[in-house]
DNA sequence: CTGAAAGCGCTTACAG
DNA sequence: CTGAAAGCGCTTACAG
C-alpha cells in the first residue's frame, strides 16, 4: 500500500517531461529561479502545481552535499530552559529554508553519544549543542566530521568550534555581589547538579568567601530543578533552628516552589526571606512578589547560532567564533536591594544589572 | 575548508576496499548482520572502527526509500503540553533506530502549511500531528503522499489516517458532571481559544445547561493559557460584586496563576473558591492545596503513536487506526467533591475518575 | 538561458 | 554467505 503510493510520487524527471524541459531546468526552478526565463518558469510552475511535486530533499542533499538541516541536541524537552533557544533557532533557520532535527540526549552520557552518531548519519549542515562536551572521544569525532558545531549556553575554555553562550561563573559572581549588597547572610541554595549550575555556585561562593559571608546550605538535585524541588528544599531546610533569609534557586521553577512553601510557613517575602531564581521565564515577572532572577535571552542564543551557521553555509569565514551574549540580573520585589525589603524607587519596579560579556570576539 | 573535510568522509566504498569485501557486504554489516559470517563481520568491524565510518543515511534512504525518520509538527516548544508526547515518541523510536525531526508550526495556518511542505520534502516514514487538520487542501496532500499520518491529542470525526488521542468534549462533560456534584454554581472559566479548549468548554457547558446551572463567565486567551493568564483572569473577574466559587482553567499553568491570585485576594482554596486545571503537569500534585486536574498521559500518546508507526514500517496492517487513550479526572484538595471543602477520606488524598475511551477500535 | 550526462553514497534483487 | 551492477532522485560543471 505504502510502496504503491510512494511509487506514485512525482519525480523531477516526470515533472521535466510533462513541462517539456530538462531536469536541470526544473532543478533551477527551485534553486536558481533567477536563471530561468519568465516563460520557462511559468511552464514549470504550472506542472509543479498540477502534480503537487515536492522535491525529494534526500536526493538533493546527496547530490549537493548540503542538507539544509541543522541538528540540535538538548537533554530533554519537558521543563527545558532551552525551549526558547530551539524556538529562536528554528524560526531563524526557517527563513533560509533550513530545517531542525532534534535529538533528546537525556542525562546519560552513553545515550548522548549514540544520539550524536545517529545525527551524524544525517550529515547535518550544522550541529547545535547545549553546554560543553566533556568526552574527548566525542569531541574528536565532531572535529574531524568538519560539520560546523556550536556549543551554546556556556563558554567553554577550549571550544570544539563555535560558541554562543555566557559565563555561568560570571552569573554566579554577579548574583554574589548583589547578595552581598543586600546584606543577607543566611543563605539556602537550591541547585541542580549539572556542570553549569555548579559553575554558578562556584562563582557565587567565591564572592561570598571574599566577603566573609558564611557558606550557604545547599540542597542539590539531579537534572533541572523543578517547582517540587523548590518546595521540598524549603520544607526541609527552613525550620525553627535554621532560618535562611535568602533562597537562591537554579531555576525560576524552583524559585516559585520555594516562594509557595515559604508562604505556607507564614514567612513573608522578601521581608523574612528573599528569593532569587534563574532564567527569567515567562511567569517570573508575574509572580507576587515579582521574582528577582537572571535573564538569559535564549531566543537570541538560538538566533545568533542560526546566523553563524548561515554564514558558514554561504562559505563566509566566521571571525568571531565565540559570542558571549551575556546575561542580566533583573531585580524585582522578591529580593530587593536593601535588607528591609522595600524596593528602591524604580521605574516599573525592576532594576536591571547587565552582565557584560566577559570575553571579546575571538579572545 | 568544509568541503575539504567533507571530501574526507569515509564512504561505504572506501570501507569495503580497506576490508577487502564488496560494498554489499559492508551494507549488510549494518543492516543485516545475521547474514555475514563471523569472520567477515569482524573484518568489517575493524575497518569501520578504524575509519570512524558512519553510514550516510541520506544515501541509504534514497536507495531504500525508507528514511527511518518521523516528522512531528507541534505549535510551539515553550509552555507546550506536547513536550511529554514528543519525549515518549522520541524515546520509543530511538529503540528502533528512528529519529525525530521537529517542525514548529506556530499558530499561523499559512506557516503550518509551509512547514508541512518542507517536511514532506524529507520523505519521513511517518508524520505526527497535534490536533486535527482543518484545511482540506493540506489533508489532501497528506493523503496522497501515502505517508503514515497520526493525528494526536484529539479524536477527529474524519481522520486523515491514524489517530491517538482522546475526546476533549468528553473531558468537558466529565469535568462538568464532577462540578455539578460539588454543588458549586458560580463558575469562572479561564480558557485558551483553540479548537480543543473550545471542545472541552462545549462539553462542560452542555452538562451545566442540563443541570440548570448558570452560564459561566469566560476569560479567553489566544494560544496556550499561562500562569499570567490565570492571574489576570482572576484579578479581573473576581471582585466584590462577582465572586465565583470555582475557577476552571484550560491548563495547569493558568490554574496555578489563578490560585496565587486568589490567595493574594485573601480567598481560601477550596473553601471560598475551588480550582481545577488541565494536564496534570509535574507540579500539579505539588501545589498547596494539590490541584484537581485532568491527567492526560502525553508520554503514552507518543509511545503509542510510535508503535503504530513501527507496525506500518514493518508492513503490518494496522487494524485499530483510532486509539482513544482516555483521560483521568484527578481529584485533589483544590477542588474536593463536597462544597464544604473538606476532602472525603481517600488514600493519598486524591481520587481518580477515569475517562473511559469513548470509542472502540476502528469505530 | 538551457540541456546532456556524470556522479552523490547507498540498497537490493539476482546470480552464484 | 558473498559480489557485480543497476538504480534511488536529485545537482552541477561543462558546453552551447
Amino acid at each position: 500500500m505504502r510502496a504503491f503510493h510512494r511509487s506514485k510520487d512525482p519525480t523531477i524527471d516526470s515533472v521535466a517531461a510533462a513541462a517539456g524541459v530538462s531536469t536541470a531546468t526544473v532543478s533551477r526552478f527551485f534553486n536558481e529561479p533567477a536563471m530561468l526565463s519568465a516563460d520557462t518558469a511559468a511552464r514549470v510552475r504550472k506542472v509543479v502545481d498540477a502534480m503537487a511535486y515536492v522535491p525529494n530533499r534526500l536526493a538533493g542533499a546527496l547530490a549537493s552535499s548540503r542538507t539544509r538541516v541543522v541538528a540540535t541536541v538538548i537533554p530533554t524537552l519537558s521543563n527545558s530552559i532551552f525551549a526558547s533557544t530551539v524556538q529562536g533557532l528554528s524560526d531563524s533557520l526557517a527563513l533560509h529554508g533550513f530545517g531542525v532535527v532534534l535529538a533528546l540526549s537525556g542525562v546519560n552520557d552513553e545515550h548522548f553519544k549514540r544520539q550524536l552518531m545517529s545525527i551524524m548519519g544525517h550529515r547535518p549542515d550544522g550541529i547545535i549543542l547545549t553546554g560543553a562536551v566533556p568526552d574527548p572521544a566525542i569531541r574528536a569525532r565532531l572535529e574531524v566530521s568538519g560539520i560546523p558545531t556550536i556549543e551554546t549556553w556556556d563558554l567553554p575554555a577550549d571550544p570544539i568550534d563555535m560558541v554562543v553562550g555566557f559565563s555561568h561563573e560570571a552569573v554566579g559572581r554577579a548574583v554574589g555581589r548583589y547578595v552581598v549588597k543586600t546584606g543577607r547572610r543566611r543563605i539556602l541554595i537550591v541547585s541542580a547538579g549539572g556542570p553549569r549550575a555548579l559553575a554558578r555556585r562556584a562563582g557565587f561562593a567565591k564572592v561570598l568567601r571574599n566577603n566573609g559571608i558564611p557558606l550557604p546550605t545547599v540542597a542539590s538535585f539531579p537534572g533541572p530543578t523543578t517547582y517540587g524541588h523548590g518546595r521540598l528544599a524549603v520544607a526541609e531546610h527552613v525550620n525553627a533552628t535554621t532560618r535562611p533569609n535568602l533562597v537562591l534557586c537554579s531555576s525560576d521553577w524552583a524559585a516559585h516552589g520555594a516562594m509557595d512553601e515559604l508562604r505556607r510557613k507564614r514567612l513573608r517575602i522578601p521581608e523574612d526571606v528573599a528569593v532569587i531564581g534563574f532564567g527569567d521565564l515567562d511567569f517570573a515577572a508575574e509572580l507576587d512578589p515579582a521574582l528577582t532572577t537572571v535573564k538569559i535571552d535564549g531566543n537570541a542564543i538560538g538566533a545568533h547560532a542560526a546566523s553563524l551557521l548561515m554564514k558558514r553555509a554561504q562559505g563566509e569565514r566566521v571571525r568571531e567564533k565565540i559570542v558571549d551574549v551575556g546575561f542580566e540580573l533583573v531585580v524585582r520585589a522578591s529580593s530587593p536591594p536593601d535588607l528591609a525589603g522595600t524596593m528602591t524607587a524604580r521605574p516599573r519596579g525592576s532594576a536591571k544589572i547587565r552582565g557584560r560579556p566577559i570575553r571579546g570576539p575571538d579572545s
